[in-house]
DNA sequence: CTTGACTCCGTACTTGGGTACGGCGCTTAT
DNA sequence: ATAAGCGCCGTACCCAAGTACGGAGTCAAG
């Protein structure tokens, strides 16, 4: 069920050919062996791996996390990848909540805009006051 | 009340005295006037301010939108700044969606390593499958 | 009134995450 | 059997976000 080229996988993922072998070449995908005669062919799982990374990186994951989060998913060695989702979770709660308090500082500001009351004092950056100690 | 030289600043907000700069060159902070005698005074009001970028800049907002994010708190214009504080709001509700399945998948599979339940599928890359149509 | 630490400023370098390009090799339709 | 259009591969280039550096000015303590 290999049925996508690289120029189709990379169609479906919406990113550029240039962009698959540069993930490949960082480990982030599998090159599939290259079959004696013709070419490479991919499969749905590639295209849910690279739909995958690219949302990790819109919420600020970099591409060596990443390649880290899929190890975990990859990886047999169930004690030691463990410990990285243990860490990585933390690490992912500490984002969820700055999010959560930028979401509510933002509603607040469109809700305070929408009925024009009084001056904004500074709803953003209070948003962020309390935590946030220096990662 | 402006008692922090540059470097106070840069070690509060855990950055570099050269990212202050650069965040000046950017628009990002504003550089106090230089007194006539004497060197540039910050408040706390930058650090507050430093301390925001950082945490906007973890959850991957790039510059340009921490810029915009910050100008609708300077702002006075209130019906232009609810418009794209709107679009960033759906923009961060996006991302707490994907965050959130993220958080899910990783509690999943700390569980599962933790029981030595059979094999772990894949509930990372099944995390991010539903939605996610290629920003 | 000099020495050491710090500011100021410009320019140059670095790293991460790609993009672009050019030559070659398949392979498939004509 | 040949030309078009991809795939394959390496190298070079690009932009964002800093970091490093070097020279000149400033200020405070000894």
């Amino acid at each position: 069920m290999q049925t996508f080229t690289i120029s189709k996988l990379a169609q479906a993922a919406g990113v550029n050919v240039e962009t698959i072998r540069f993930y490949q070449r960082r480990g982030l995908l599998a090159e599939p062996a290259k079959p004696l005669v013709g070419i490479r062919r991919y499969g749905e799982d590639e295209v849910a791996r690279m739909l995958f990374i690219k949302s990790a990186q819109r919420i600020g994951f970099t591409l060596d996390e990443i390649a880290q989060l899929l190890q975990l998913d990859d990886g047999t060695q169930c004690k030691e990848a463990r410990a990285i989702a243990e860490h990585k979770l933390a690490d992912v709660r500490q984002r969820l909540q700055d999010l959560q308090r930028i979401e509510a500082a933002l509603a607040q500001l469109v809700d305070r805009c929408a009925s024009r009351r009084g001056q904004v004092s500074c709803p953003l950056i209070a948003a962020l006051q309390p935590t946030s100690p220096a990662v």
